[in-house]
DNA sequence: GATGAATGAGGCTTCATTCAT
DNA sequence: CATGAATGAAGCCTCATTCAT
């Protein structure tokens, strides 16, 4: 307080320390998120991660827990960018299905194309690996869900709908993730078709549509 | 057939002798579903697998090629059964949506309910298991998929109706499949709602109803 | 039964197989103890103990199930042997204190001279490595304790004498472990005086004999 | 201290500077000695023993030299307080075995009681560390022998008494340190009777009181 | 003097697979 | 055909120690 230079000095080297950190830490987490999609999780090691960040494994280990810990800080960051981009979209939602549609655009146009390597990992390398794992998965998904129900709930009441059971809300938005899931699988990871994913997307929506209607009654 | 005596008693014996195989290929196979259901993929190693089929791990080794080849005839088997149960209602499906409706329900309210370690095995350990794990996990879907277009193209035709575009049915197809995949891992692995699948696969079959509708135009 | 040379060549071949087993089992002990003496616990890696025993590190673990295992065993052993050697010296002590007297020679002139591994084992290498060593650690020596304190019981009732306090045989049979553990070190482990080890056990005994006559009371 | 002011301010930071860096030493030896205790001394890492200390691993590393050191430090330590409180009795020791008695009432019923962590160090964690430290151990039971060995001899002159054999004092020295060693152990370590431990040790200094008698003869 | 991020050698352990009996 | 002991590559992770700031 008395020294304006000396705490300024120290702040500016503290900060540049924090940044430099955070840094290294998403360096590292580029570098699995990028082996993960490539070698699969098992085919990646710890090793081979180090080295893709140009770091040594015990500045991974500084960094994150263990492997598992990786897989985790990966999944959370690719949960909250999808639901970034496309659960606001439900979320502004209203009276209207077009939400549902720039939502879905949002996914498969957007999303899809610029990080398929987030897809692979999400839809692909995290499945099965073990409990912790399944864990934070399932959480992202019911978010993903509930943000999805969510939308369906203000569409029923602005639109003035009910749902035919207790339960379409909510199987709603689980096929709904499901079509996302499968079809982001089938064209962007089995085959690469980015290119017509646009194409695609527009018909999956257009399912989507069908089936939502069909499960409101006035 | 033709031969003596002789013979006859070597084919008596041949004949135990193919069915005693078979019956520990199958006690084998049994084993690893089990195990790989419950410890996971790479949690059930080949020694625990040998143990509980109450063979030596050698004798693993004599019916199965590897690790991952007990994986793939597993995968096999599922993938006949589905198509078995499920496909054949597909194929029947001709000029209404009945057929559909008749698919999901074997799949939801019988597959699953008898074969909940097969759904896990199918959607969630064979996962991002290497390529050769993924290609016949791809052939599976693919002649799924197939089915369900195969469904989808008579009925337009039955009906005298058109799809929205070259991709629609393949996409829809897609779709069903999707959802298929993640209502039975909602509902039967992350929450264990076995019970209440029935009407779970009411509301999503209606959804698909609908959005197979909205695909179809006169 | 019905078949003498089979059932003679398998029993044969079945028991080569057992012999062999147990002579692996025990060349993995016999090199793990050479090199815990030498090389200390933790100097000595698994696979050093591997090479040493001419085998691979799988088959180390094939026979035991991990390091700390070795020790354990080791220390099993160990003790085992020095009651087998020791104790039963103790045992036949009745009406005087020959028993202590031969039991100590038993222990200071044969077991200490003829295997100090075994003692660097058990009073260096294997203290302050965790509970479940500690836990065994404590084990061997309550039990050499109440072989000591069985020996003076009988001895206090043959010559009608009475322990000074209820503690006093439990105390003396520490105390005489305690003698046993330091002497031992001081002229085998730190010095090598293995060979006036003899005289200076009869100096330790005779202070055993002097400290329980102290302790006992007509 | 014949200087003038500068001097005088500059004599009084050095002299805190001085006291604070005392003051880290002994914080951190201080964290060392309950985390090697605690936590044993391959169980504690050099980060948590600077967490312990509140200060950061660099600091520990520029007071010790190493992990070792620390250990070291920590026995001289505890030799040193062992010899002050225990070593001085014995050379108070004269004509009568009083000073043995007290020697070994102060440690079993003040230091043992006092400093458990201290002899849980000396006795367990710094057992079978290494050629270092097993140097420094036998350096601090050599002394402690010889002390143990001068009282004896004052004893025998004082008395005009002979001992059995030339080792006798020395045999008899080692004798007492291993039965301070295990008892304290067996009634402080494995079991916690701290509360006993004076009736308990009151019976082993009268073995003690015997034993030595008994290699002595007029 | 103090900090704490970075290092990397080295340890323990697992497990799919082979092969002599 | 069945057995199960043996293999050894490869993985994950720890931790004492260093050094630029």
């Amino acid at each position: 307080m008395t020294n304006g230079l000396k705490t300024g000095v120290a702040s500016t080297s503290a900060l540049r320390r924090q940044r430099e950190r955070e840094q290294r830490y998403q360096t590292i987490l580029a570098a699995a998120e990028r082996l993960f999609a490539s070698e699969g999780y098992h085919g990646a090691s710890m090793e081979n991660i180090a080295q893709a960040a140009e770091v040594s494994v015990g500045t991974v280990y500084f960094y994150f827990k263990n492997k598992e810990d990786l897989l985790v800080q990966l999944l959370s960051d690719i949960g909250f960018r999808i639901r970034e981009l496309v659960g606001i979209e439900f979320s502004r939602a209203d009276a209207s299905m077009e939400g549902f549609e720039r939502a879905g655009l949002a996914f498969f146009s957007e999303f899809c194309t610029r990080h398929p390597e987030k897809i692979a990992i999400f839809f692909r390398e995290s499945v099965g690996q073990g409990p912790a794992v399944e864990a934070i998965r399932k959480k992202i998904f019911d978010k993903f869900i509930g943000d999805i129900v969510g939308a369906l709930e203000r569409l029923a009441k602005n639109l003035g709908l009910a749902f035919k059971s207790p339960h379409s809300a909510e199987v709603m938005a689980v096929s709904i993730v499901g079509m996302y899931e499968r079809v982001s699988y089938q064209y962007l990871i089995w085959r690469d078709r980015s290119r017509e994913l646009p194409m695609v997307a527009a018909d999956a929506l257009a399912f989507i549509v069908g089936g939502v209607k069909n499960l409101c009654a006035a």
